[in-house]
DNA sequence: CAAAAATCTTAACCAACGTCAATAACTTTG
DNA sequence: CAAAGTTATTGACGTTGGTTAAGATTTTTG
């Protein structure tokens, strides 16, 4: 694909600021991607999937989630505009992967082969730095995840949820939102009844 | 350092088989280490401080935690010899750390402070490649400990810790076990009275 | 060794969450 | 547009885990 096709200006902005391209390094970084459609609850990856691309969503969101040996499924984290979806450990290692990632609205997404992203490793050292710094932030992310899961309750989790991720509460059904809580969705209804009369009495 | 001081077997073995060191190369990286002894309790890096080094764990074991708004400490992981114990975000944007990695035993740390990491990094591509790889996977082992930490009952997550690391049991205090499954001491000590009457069942 | 600290267990009680069931409103799809 | 599916809420009920308190045992430390 290339810069005439429509890309999210939070996606071009990232790759301006944060990357440091050029116009003319995005074409050619953009020239290994390719613009994928997702349907809503389509999947971008499958439980016991090899990962044979990464992705950028251009446009909707994505869950991640894993089947516990109940059947259940259990929320990991959600992806907007402008993140990268699929799962490193399976991408790199060429391994079936544990998670499945799938689109909770009409979805939009770059995708780079894993083909081409090691050809643009090698190739391109501003797609490399970037691409690191980008999975390294990812990183400090998960752990700072794991943190703010086990701490505090439900509701202090959930007020967590509402101040660092507000926009979710606009797209994403809440019993989606309770299973990444960890709670049922009977409880989170409960949960925002108790809060919004908590509210009135101020 | 050097090889003529005591190096735990564990340490030594990945060096050779996962790093693929020989000895004169195990020798210079040693030199970029020293070994510090922490006593029970001591802190290796205490919430608001910033890390400075990086530890591999000789003797003993750790455990890292933060405190949450009620003052609550929540255990995000132990590690015991052949670990890596710091924080890498704060080790590597040299800004304070959210996490506290004490000493649960008397216990030895081979250290390598930053400068001398930055400096093997750059002088030593076979300590690069180590480290990078020992990275990666810490943050695939994140992710996977974010999945268990979410899913199933706390039963089903005691059991599960006690087939991963059994040895935890034996050198762990249980209150510590409980804060990592995320649940009172109290409610560990029934979950495993309630497990012994089933075993005696079988 | 004696005192202090740490560890573990048990019991009683209660609040919170899960489960089950029913319903209503809204959305998607053939 | 009608049917099917999705989403959210509520109530009743039971279970589980948190809280508090007490006591026993072991470990650490001066």
């Amino acid at each position: 694909m290339n810069l005439k096709e429509e890309i999210h200006p939070k996606i071009l902005e990232t790759l301006r600021n944060a990357a440091q391209f050029n116009d003319l390094q995005i074409e050619h970084c953009l020239s290994y991607f390719e613009k994928k459609v997702f349907k809503r609850k389509q999947h971008f990856l499958l439980a016991g999937e090899i990962c044979h691309s990464k992705g950028i969503i251009n446009k909707g969101c994505f869950r991640r989630y894993i089947t516990d040996h109940h059947g259940k499924e259990v929320i990991i984290n959600f992806a907007v505009e402008d993140w990268w979806i699929g799962d490193l450990e399976s991408f790199n290692n060429q391994l079936p992967t544990e998670y499945n990632v799938q689109a909770l609205e009409d979805s939009e997404v770059l995708c780079i082969p894993r083909l081409n992203h090691l050809k643009l490793y090698e190739i391109m050292p501003e797609y490399k730095m970037f691409h690191e710094e980008k999975t390294k932030r990812s990183h400090y992310a998960t752990l700072k995840r794991l943190s703010t899961a086990q701490a505090g309750t439900p509701e202090e989790r959930y007020l967590l949820l509402l101040e660092q991720q507000p926009y979710l509460f606009q797209r994403v059904p809440l019993h989606y939102i309770a299973s990444y809580l960890r709670i049922e969705p009977e409880s989170l209804s409960r949960l925002r009844k108790r809060l919004t009369f908590k509210e009135r009495k101020l």
